[in-house]
DNA sequence: CCCTATCTTTAACAAAAGTTAATGTTCACC
DNA sequence: GGTGAACATTAACTTTTGTTAAAGATAGGG
């Protein structure tokens, strides 16, 4: 399997100006590994070695810190068309734990072939660089929603940022979309209790924005959400440099 | 000016494996810009262009959002040996604003000469790579104090952090070390009111762990404080790939 | 030396979020 | 069809944090 048949991957990708299907090409010295985790295992423990890197056909998952207390904080939701340890070459231990929130199929590197890659497909090293840049973005929004949100803005501004990640990598933009989320779950990645981030989602719920299934939310009305939570998009958008030469 | 001049940049790369002084030496062709900012002043704005790369030599400076409401989070703090806008050959605009808290000493690179130099110095590409990891991991720690820590510890959580990240770039390990902080500045990045950020404060200095003059919070008792605030430095540990070969 | 801007401090009060403890619901599994 | 685990809900209460308003301290500029 080669990167350009992870759609998602391509997809995202492919909103860059400096890149083709050509680049994402590979010879097949280069082909990636394919595996499939069932939901709510664990891929890697906090502490772990690191010996490869993997990107996300299909499925979520979450990437967590455990505290000296007991408590745990989710950093950000891993989706498909994302990259999981890119940094696995260069560090040796894991400073999280990630986990599966669905069943997932991934495709993966030994962390000693990345160099290489990144040495002999620049272009391609370019567009992961910028793949690595959008997760700090992305943390940075985080950091954001935690300092500066109130719960009910916090939670639709996480609901509607997941939305858009997930239309940037290919899934179609219906009316409505489906989340393998729930409460507790929201209130770990939005650093509430369970019992708050449950009053939180309700004012969501009441004003007729989300409605809930077994194990899912669906975003009803996302104009409105993203209204609420004031949400600016610029930081999930692929503005890249005019004239990127490689 | 070349790379290896800088004295808290090399001093942090010292720690890795797998780089030398030798590996730093770049030929005249990527001689570096000289640049001097006075405090307070605002290097790039939310939304500029993005030109340049810098790394700083001296001096201490914020990375912030400002929101809708007018609320400002700070993300993160750039201490000496630290890079502003290592994505920028990538992405167009700034999603943050940078702005110094101290005179600030930088060296810069254009934008646009950042992918030849990573083309033509590999170690010197997976060394600047360890920094942005180390970045994202800041931000990751960032994350878990604003969503799991009560103030008093997220502030001692925060000073311990600095306090490791200058001992990192070469600042001798005194008893005590200043910081140019003041109460408000913590307050926008513990996602605290000035008011509460006071009282978060006003706790570590009734217990003797910190001190204040003018415009900086001196740290008196660091093992203390990295004890109150379950202080796990695993994060800015340089533990990096035993092996790695470029 | 005074004036002003910036920080710091305090207090009283309000709002947001956490805790504890129960109970209800749903669903997979036996 | 019963049972247990996981999740959702509710309520009462506590703690933490924010807000507003005011006054004190300090340093630097004129």
């Amino acid at each position: 399997m080669e990167l350009s048949s992870i759609q998602p991957f391509a997809y995202r990708l492919n909103n860059l100006n400096f890149i083709n299907d050509e680049d994402l090409k590979t010879d097949s010295k280069f082909n990636l590994n394919n595996t499939h985790l069932p939901s709510k295992s664990i891929l890697l423990n906090q502490g772990d070695v690191m010996r490869d890197m993997y990107i996300v056909q299909d499925g979520w998952a979450i990437r967590y810190k455990i505290l000296e207390d007991g408590g745990k904080q989710i950093l950000n939701f891993i989706l498909p068309g994302d990259i999981i340890g890119l940094y696995s070459p260069i560090f040796l231990n894991s400073e999280v734990t990630v986990e599966t929130l669905t069943s997932l199929n991934l495709f993966s590197y030994q962390s000693s072939r990345i160099i290489d890659l990144f040495q002999e497909k620049p272009k391609l090293a370019l567009a992961i660089s910028w793949i690595a840049g959008q997760d700090e973005r992305i943390l940075g929004e985080q950091i954001v929603r935690l300092g500066r949100r109130r719960s009910v803005k916090r939670m639709a501004h996480l609901l509607i940022e997941l939305y858009k990640r997930l239309r940037n990598a290919g899934f179609t933009a219906e009316k409505s979309i489906e989340l393998p989320l729930n409460q507790s779950l929201l209130g770990e990645a939005l650093g509430l209790s369970h019992i708050h981030s449950h009053r939180a989602y309700r004012e969501l719920e009441k004003n007729s924005l989300t409605l809930r299934s077994k194990q899912s939310i669906k975003l009803i009305d996302i104009l409105k959400l993203a209204d609420l939570a004031d949400f600016d998009p610029s930081y999930l958008e692929p503005a890249i440099k005019p004239k990127l030469s490689v």
